[in-house]
DNA sequence: CCCCTATGTGAACGCTCTGTGAACCAGCCC
DNA sequence: GGGCTGGTTCACAGAGCGTTCACATAGGGG
């Protein structure tokens, strides 16, 4: 999960604690600019923004990361109970609210349950193997939450990999299967881009792709491969 | 507006004097049987469910109203610090919570932040994404308080766009979904449909609308949803 | 240790897809 | 009817990317 961006920095104590002990992953910002600067390449995962001692900063904050084309969602807001009137016209600019003082208990199930719902507005089509994510529905890869940028074919050759792990394809099986029953073209074909997926995949995961010699490829770890170290 | 449902009956002073004074018109109900019975025709407004002193019976009534053909939308539960971990198992029968004994304006401020988001759900005439707003009622659209100046079809296709974001579409797909099922004419319609509505929402929203080689448009910042939220 | 074959690698070629400008055509309003 | 708006189609250019080739390297059997 891509980290969360909280505010302001440094955090109230209290928060950063329940953040760690919940298992998320944040990064503390002063300001909207520093919150673009560090933002991760696929964007934030949420944010969690307090605003008891700056309130202009904290909403400048979530309109920066809302009014925009991605826009950054969830977004949990902390106030005190004097504040509850300000919400009501930055109603668009947050997702839940929690008062402060709070209980880490009861931020630690707001953000639970904001997560389960914005997962679960539209599960899409996802296949995964280890670290390795498929996103069908966009036509998008990642691997170790790294985005992958794969062209078509790339795409379409990992997705068939990724669907039949541990099993070993002879170029021409994935000419067939990958490419089309009626492609007629040189074995070769299957070498570069299965050279490209290993360079794209980075130096450490490029063993996922395995040389079967004389018969073809194997993609992720064979069954019977238990005495071999990685 | 339709009443709320309101549980348990009678319920708390304090809850039932919340919601007289933000002027909700509500209906207490003993029981799931009794709150089916009393449903006006178009349905519950919205549930208020206090669960402290009758956890049980609290939670089966939600799960009536919600696991249903027309599931009541929002749905308010009221817990108490110790009932905080029972609700990870029900996150599919609430929209928000609060912490019990409340304060009044916490209440008001979470129904009015309810009320707003179901209102952006259930009433179709406004559609968001970032800074970008279509009003479907007098197809009028903006984008960063700028308003565009769309023609028909322009309009339609980013109103599938708005409603479907993050999802490749071919432009099969999109010529059937937009144009109609039946419609029968080139491909390049699409792309030059497209292009006219980068146009118009500025180089600095072009991206919004992404190409995807081989395969068609994608809108929007596609997140990388599928990881478990926990 | 040598040789042959299979595979990795870099680069170049050429096809296909997309962007873009412009023309064409069908309604529609004055 | 004539101009106008807006949807569709066409032609062309550029870029992306799949394919192929040539060469380097590794692996394995005799």
């Amino acid at each position: 999960m891509d980290p969360l961006c909280v505010f302001p920095d440094p955090p109230p104590p209290l928060l950063a604690q329940t953040l760690d002990l919940g298992g998320y992953s944040w990064k503390a910002v002063g300001n909207a600019a520093i919150a673009l600067q560090h933002e991760p390449a696929d964007g934030w995962g949420g944010a969690v923004i307090a605003c008891e001692d700056d309130p202009e900063g904290a909403f400048s904050i979530a309109r920066s990361l809302r009014r925009r084309d991605n826009p950054v969602e969830p977004i949990l807001v902390l106030v005190s109970g004097g504040q509850l009137a300000d919400l009501e016209m930055r109603e668009d600019l947050f997702d839940d609210f929690a008062l402060s003082p709070f209980h880490p208990h009861e931020v630690e199930a707001r953000l639970r349950h904001l997560f389960y719902k914005s997962g679960q507005g539209a599960r899409p089509e996802i296949v995964e193997y280890g670290t390795l994510v498929l996103n069908l529905e966009t036509y998008q890869a990642a691997i170790a939450d790294r985005p992958l940028d794969l062209t078509y074919m790339e795409y379409e050759l990992l997705k068939f990999f990724t669907t039949h792990p541990g099993k070993v394809f002879t170029r021409e099986t994935l000419l067939s299967r990958v490419w089309g029953y009626e492609y007629y073209g040189g074995a070769r074909t299957v070498d570069v881009h299965v050279r490209r997926l290993r360079a794209k995949l980075g130096e450490e995961h490029a063993g996922l792709i395995q040389t079967v010699r004389s018969v073809g490829y194997r993609f992720g770890q064979s069954r019977w491969q238990g005495h071999k170290a990685t």
